[in-house]
DNA sequence: GTCTATATAGGGATAGAC
DNA sequence: GTCTATCCCTATATAGAC
């Protein structure tokens, strides 16, 4: 029993690696077995199919994101104070497992019903919250009047966009890893600068 | 000679779809073969193999973007409408090929030395010019001081990220495809008013 | 629970007729 | 150049011994 668990963990773990690194169609179960020090057929043994490993560990991966970010999102703490701990909040989350908005992008993109129900966004945000916390600060006259949804994207663009592109972006631009780290930790203030800057009255 | 360059165009066009729709490992030969109208064994007469057929669509696709990006990122015209016009015409490029983004992502993740030797961004930017123009408008005074890598990807989060998301976005926004639409036409507003304030000198 | 061996299918690639 | 038929390998999945 205590065997067990360790076994099937050993299975989500190293399942978790294999197809966060090739992709659901990539990845190989016997790679997934030799990762875990196990036979392939153990792996039908614990999950039926590649179908639903792939569901187990997607599931579970997902649990382990979000939690700590949806109650800061809907908190009542003041709007600039949210986004500098979103910013870095969400930055220290997807360090852990970088490669993961990469796959999720890649996941949807080749076949949308498989993954489309494991993901919510309001595990994230919740927008009623934030909306009419905009509103507010614009009535007040702290901020300009912006849409929720282009705050929305426009904060996850800028935190997320340099892990999917990180590859392209290190090649390009000439960053090497040891500068990208910094780069990276650069942006915990260069986004939430550019959100406030964005948002602020200027006249 | 006319006949088996249409062959070869279907081929190409075909391949592309599918390529971008299934990703490399998930295309399936039959499946070009089927989008082209043609016979499975056609595809190895005219490309080798199927690393081959991906290498020629790439290449392909790739010339068809760029090149009036790069003119206009590297002309002496203002910052400002550097990005106002940089922003308009990235969104109506990727317009045309609204999964591409995904799908690059997806390929580098995957397996980055087969890819990544066909992007350059040097065919978008040039980036001695930039830095020199953001240089020079921080000390006239006209913008505040930022480092060149920060403002590139920024800006490229902004605008990309919204295509590579665009089905999470849809679904957690609860955005329609209708406005979805003028959600990314308005992000053509959106984005340069965000940088440019960012940019910003205030007191 | 874990292994070896094997069934079965799918997909890239080739042979050869036309 | 284009087709049909087929090869052959690889990958998922199962059977069955231990």
């Amino acid at each position: 029993m205590v065997k067990s668990r360790n076994t099937e963990e050993k299975i989500l773990d190293s399942a978790r690696a294999i197809f966060i690194k090739r992709g659901f169609d990539g990845a190989r179960m016997q790679e997934i077995a030799d990762h875990a020090g196990i036979n392939k057929a153990l792996l039908h043994y614990y999950f039926r199919s590649k179908e639903k490993l792939f569901d187990a560990i997607f599931s579970d991966t997902f649990q382990q994101l979000g939690p700590s970010l949806a109650a800061l999102f809907s908190s009542e703490i003041p709007l600039e104070v949210k986004i500098w701990k979103f910013v870095e909040d969400y930055i220290e989350v997807i360090k852990k497992y970088p490669q993961l908005p990469s796959f999720i992008i890649n996941e949807i993109n080749v076949n949308p019903e498989r993954i489309l129900d494991h993901l919510k966004f309001s595990d994230f945000f919740d927008y009623e919250e934030l909306k009419s916390q905009l509103q507010d600060e614009y009535e007040k006259g702290h901020i300009i009047k912006v849409d929720m949804e282009h705050f929305v994207v426009n904060i996850l663009g800028l935190t997320i966009f340099p892990f999917v592109g990180k590859l392209i972006i290190q090649k390009n631009l000439k960053i090497d890893e040891a500068s990208w780290e910094q780069f990276i930790e650069d942006r915990k203030k260069v986004i939430p600068v550019t959100i406030m800057n964005w948002l602020k009255v200027n006249n």
